[in-house]
DNA sequence: ACCACAATGCCACAAAAGGGTCATTTTACG
DNA sequence: CGTAAAATGACCCTTTTGTGGCATTGTGGT
């Protein structure tokens, strides 16, 4: 028996949920929650397979109550409920812990296929939704920097010193303080945390 | 007309994917290619809407290929296909600028589904390979730095020099020295970047 | 009550990095 | 053929970091 939990605060979606899933053969709705206090006082006494989580919550909302649940139950497999699909919130709710992301028009059949898979071991989420987590991932394709310059870079996001980078690259400690300075104008940042920061960030590397 | 060229060594399974794509309404095989250097070469003349990538290619790998592809064609659709679902491979291709994923024995319905789903701005997967992404997402839920540790290493890893960062928490910049000696134990580090990297790839924040 | 740990602060010295200016050689592109 | 950009190297001086040791206060848990 796949138990799951419901957070959504309109009644009435919460009871058409419930009645879904205790309805579909082999599911069966564990708890329901009006708001993230309570789920958060009572997840870890009824923990589910699967927690269904509204983002627009009154208070606290889906993404701060992930936030704290995650952490208590991190092996928990959360799905977040949204109306609109093209918003910021996929990426907080997915880095905060959701592990799949469904809009709230979904329909039934496919909402219990969903939490199936989930608890599987996959991730559910619309085909949109994966495009703009795959992209988020991909480097740059426009980089204002040169090839050595990038090499140089590349040893300082790993922390190396600008003695071992002169080394490791064959050229002198000067040169690598050229290189730097040149990354530096580019990229216009003036320290060496401030450079790694905004390679990381800008998916330089 | 969606137009589709594919990478693939294999003879037959090249031939197989051509007569589907032929055969199929609305989709037509622009260019078949056996290896890397070829691809490389044509592309730009003969450049179709989505590009079908074989991972496991002699010589250039479809990896190192599209690394190469992507650069000159920053906005051509890429799906990768591979033999095995669990490896290494996923993470490489996407952020080398691969849109999709697909085992080898994917239905020829469903790689027609897949490739029109590319092509209207979706990231064709499988759910368990969708985890995977998600999972990489996401935050540490351990953590071995105390919630002030976690401040000081938020600020420098948005490259703030410890004077700034005194200022901003309200603290002597000897405190965050403190701090930062802490950091660099705890996480195994000697210097600012290092303890910048380590806090991104490690996904600390 | 005690212990571990978080958080705060100071001093001193060595090492590293930032910024400025200068110069040469090679390579790529029109 | 000339020019621009990339890659190389050097010197000087200031500021920032890294590391060591030392000390106080509060808090949560056993």
């Amino acid at each position: 028996m796949l138990t799951v939990s419901l957070v959504e605060d309109d009644e009435d979606i919460r009871q058409s949920l419930a009645i879904l899933i205790n309805g579909a053969n082999g599911f069966q709705c564990l708890a329901q929650y009006g708001d993230c206090p309570s789920v958060i006082a009572d997840i870890q006494k009824n923990t589910p397979n699967v927690l269904l989580m509204d983002i627009g919550l009154p208070g606290m909302s889906g993404i701060e109550g992930i936030k704290i649940i995650k952490p208590m139950l991190p092996t928990l497999d959360i799905i977040m409920l949204t109306s609109h699909e093209n918003d910021n919130y996929v990426f907080e709710s997915l880095c905060a812990g959701a592990c799949g992301y469904l809009i709230k028009d979904t329909s039934p059949a496919r909402l219990l296929e969903c939490i199936k898979e989930i608890y599987e071991g996959g991730s559910p989420m619309s085909t949109q939704i994966a495009r703009m987590v795959v992209t988020s991932f991909q480097k740059k394709t426009e980089n204002p920097l040169s090839p050595r310059e990038m090499d140089v870079l590349n040893h300082l996001c790993t922390g190396r010193s600008y003695k071992i980078i002169a080394k490791t690259l064959f050229i002198s400690e000067e040169t690598v303080r050229r290189h730097i300075k040149s990354i530096y104008r580019k990229l216009q940042v003036h320290s060496n945390t401030e450079a790694v920061a905004k390679a990381f960030r800008d998916k330089l590397v």
